[in-house]
DNA sequence: TGCCCTTCAGTGACGATGTCACCAAAGGGA
DNA sequence: TCCCTTTGGTGACATCGTCACTGAAGGGCA
């Protein structure tokens, strides 16, 4: 194990402050792993049995609807944990969710054992595993309330800002757009060509270029 | 105090098991509380400082939004427990819902200190709070799918079998249902009127008896 | 008892969103 | 080059959300 997966806690500033034995027993105890893009991680047919802690790449956690449709509940990026696992470790029931690989992916894999045995010794590594928790409940309170009552045309518009990178451009078919936002391709389909009609965006199959980022900007930030 | 009240770990069939010294600690460390109907237990204004352990009553979880509509998120019903607010005692942002009680309502309330102490201390408390965690995150997976993707005449007939006594009536106006379901007052009056015409049900001012069970049921059973 | 006032429910019109059926264009592979 | 799959476009229509307004029900009070 070189240096660079010893120190791979120092990513995490919830865990930065970890007592040193406790350090190493979580060093120790855990494994970093490599997932290739487009592994599923949890899901319905996959129970986790790990903790992942994400050193690099990204996972999309999303929800698949019996008729078959999708929506995107929370990403997990790099310096952050897949925490809602642990309570899926336990399996209160089955688990709707899904766990995708977006990216490639570095992990420290955490075995329940050891993730229990710190959160029973550690009040460091308790307050952590806490407060990923409220973050993602937050993230989960959020998404109900948009999906309730945000029109589409300010969350499509908050979300292809989200996605794009530095260049302004978005990697994503109007299908997963949609999927994103839990609606339909069409809706998208059209929100996009308004859009586009209004020089914000320049679409072509398969990604949209963000021409006016402070018009859509100013969109996600309506207020209704 | 008196047995009732010594005895009440037993109400919880997660704790039942717990150690006996544990079980003494969590009845010392904590204190069985009486709370009004109405109470706001926790909100966007008031932290809350306790675990609260349902006893008797129930508390209603909601959300509302800045145009001020609302949306139920999930109820705890005797003998759960309020877990989330434990991640809200960590406060990781503001957290936008509310917990009301929608009785009168006894419980065990548990500081944050004990709460800590037991987790650290006890395997069988840590998981039931991990297990009462995943029920809840769960539920929350169910009411975005709903919310997402379910037809409102499915999810009405669903919510007034939910909410009806033994007596097949449901004491709520039409505004309080919509905040149930997170939609406008109109949409509600529009599917009640036709569960009407279909001698499904039987509206008067503020309150609504439930006529055929069964049908409600099998529209409520139906998977779009 | 009669009046007032608040709450609750009904309604039409219309815009936004979701669904369905179908078509057309783009691009990759044989 | 030809197919075939993927992607995106479109019209028609149903459902849902919003707005403005009306009227009925019931409680309080003189």
């Amino acid at each position: 194990m070189n240096t660079a997966t010893e120190n791979w806690i120092d990513r995490f500033t919830g865990l930065m402050k970890l007592e040193a034995g406790i350090r190493d027993r979580l060093v120790s105890g855990s494994s970093v792993v490599s997932l290739s893009k487009d592994t599923v991680i949890f899901g319905p047919d996959k129970k986790p049995e790990y903790l992942l802690l994400l050193l690099s790449g990204t996972v999309r956690v999303q929800q698949i609807s019996e008729s078959g449709r999708e929506i995107v509940l929370y990403r997990v990026y790099a310096g952050e944990s897949c925490v809602l696992t642990t309570a899926c470790l336990l399996a209160y029931e089955d688990y709707s969710a899904e766990g995708i690989a977006e990216t490639d992916i570095v992990a420290a894999a955490i075995p329940r054992s050891v993730f229990d045995e710190l959160v029973a010794t550690s009040d460091t590594f308790r307050q952590f595993v806490f407060s990923a928790y409220s973050k993602r409940i937050t993230d989960l309170f959020l998404v109900i309330e948009e999906i309730a009552f945000q029109r589409m045309d300010i969350r499509l518009a908050d979300k292809l800002l989200q996605l794009a990178g530095d260049d302004d451009l978005v990697v994503s078919t109007h299908q997963q757009l949609a999927a994103e936002l839990g609606t339909a391709r069409e809706v998208i389909s059209r929100q996009l060509r308004e859009f586009q009609r209004r020089n914000w965006i320049n679409q072509s199959r398969g990604q949209i270029a963000l021409q006016d980022t402070s018009a859509l900007k100013k969109l996600s930030d309506t207020i209704v």
